[in-house]
DNA sequence: CGCCCGTTTGGCAGTCACTGCCAAACTGCT
DNA sequence: AGCAGTTTGGCAGTGACTGCCAAACGGGCG
């Protein structure tokens, strides 16, 4: 806060951006926290920015709403997705492609333990789920346009069109929602075994 | 309101009752059309309210919340899917007892056109589609006791438990996914062409 | 017919998430 | 040190939603 002008630096580039994301860490781990200890309906945002030591005002400009307190680097997801299944190669199975972006979404949780709080917090929370049901839509709109060609290639393929939009929304959504099933069957079993074993196990019973 | 108590009857029983069927298709009515007209999020309560001739807080008690005045009988929903599904033989597939369940809540829609006002509000809008996925999933967990013991029948069934819970969930999910590919695809096309013809190719895309 | 009881309604105030707006504090650069 | 651009914090406002309490109303009773 004063002095010491002279970086110490290690970090990205300007006292702002270190700053920045102190407070970010800070508020988050904080939400977590609270979230976990009283539930996340019961929190208010007033007491997470108080806890957290900064303004509620600038707590909702650091994110966007009290959703984005549970963290869990959701807003990479749409980015890593894409990212992922875009590298993969022009004729690689969609399933195949699909599977590796869940794979690639599920390596971004820090640990284990967190991973199993905020899913939990998840699946027991409505109004999170709710949430969380749309920001997978989103994706799931984000991936259509590679997933698409994929499906048409390997499908008998009639044109394009909207009959493939239609399919393609349904595979995704497919891939999705086994992810849903395996983390809350994950989340069931407090967090024993793999959670790609599971998804795997969800689209083997899906797709007989 | 005054005058003429002797019962003119033909409802169901007593004049309150009737008063408040009537007030809540007033109401209803209001909101969708109102909903169309400048958009979800762009209509507050209390205009609905207004131009319905009710109270803000009684529109309340009729309506938990903002959501519920999209209508549609979405309450009726997992009742008629549970009641559709659990009167099917024991042996029934799953898929085919789940496409049933999908036939059945479709035919709940009062008009083609109802219908296609509500899915197209309902994919346009942010708040209304999360809200649209939070009681989906719902009846998902509603259904789950129905499909598990068909899904044991079925697949190569090892035991019961935390296993098959997974499964049976992606394979409810799969299914709501699809009818929700069909639906987005519909609107897309104006409501041409069926529904439920839309959800066959969707699951056929799936489980190829 | 009129009266009382239970239900329903409406208004009011309060909570909570969230958003502009504006002045004050601060950082980075010169 | 000083200037400029950015960030912060407080304040007020909106909109959904919830208790609370008094007033209005419908139905059954004498």
């Amino acid at each position: 806060m004063t002095g010491d002008t002279r970086a110490t630096t290690g970090g990205p580039a300007t006292l702002w951006d270190r700053t920045r994301q102190l407070a970010s860490r800070e508020i988050l781990d904080t939400a977590l926290r609270l979230f976990t200890e009283q539930g996340y309906d019961a929190t208010t945002v007033a007491q997470i920015a108080r806890e957290a030591g900064v303004s509620q005002r600038t707590l909702f400009r650091y994110f966007g709403g009290k959703e984005e307190l549970l963290g869990g680097g959701q807003e990479r997801f749409g980015a890593v997705l894409t990212e992922t299944i875009g590298a993969l190669p022009a004729d690689t199975d969609v399933w195949t492609a699909l599977r590796a972006g869940v794979a690639a979404v599920l390596d971004l949780h820090d640990s284990r333990d967190q991973a199993l709080r905020r899913f939990r917090l998840l699946h027991t929370t409505a109004s999170l789920r709710a949430g969380w049901l749309e920001k997978r839509l989103r994706f799931q709109e984000e991936l259509l346009p590679l997933v698409e060609p994929r499906l048409a290639a390997a499908g008998g393929a009639t044109d394009g069109g909207a009959r493939t939009d239609a399919r393609a929304r349904a595979v995704v959504a497919t891939a999705f929602a086994c992810l849903d099933a395996a983390s809350m069957a994950w989340v069931d079993r407090d967090g024993e075994g793999e959670l790609l074993d599971l998804y795997d196990e969800c689209l083997a019973a899906v797709r007989g």
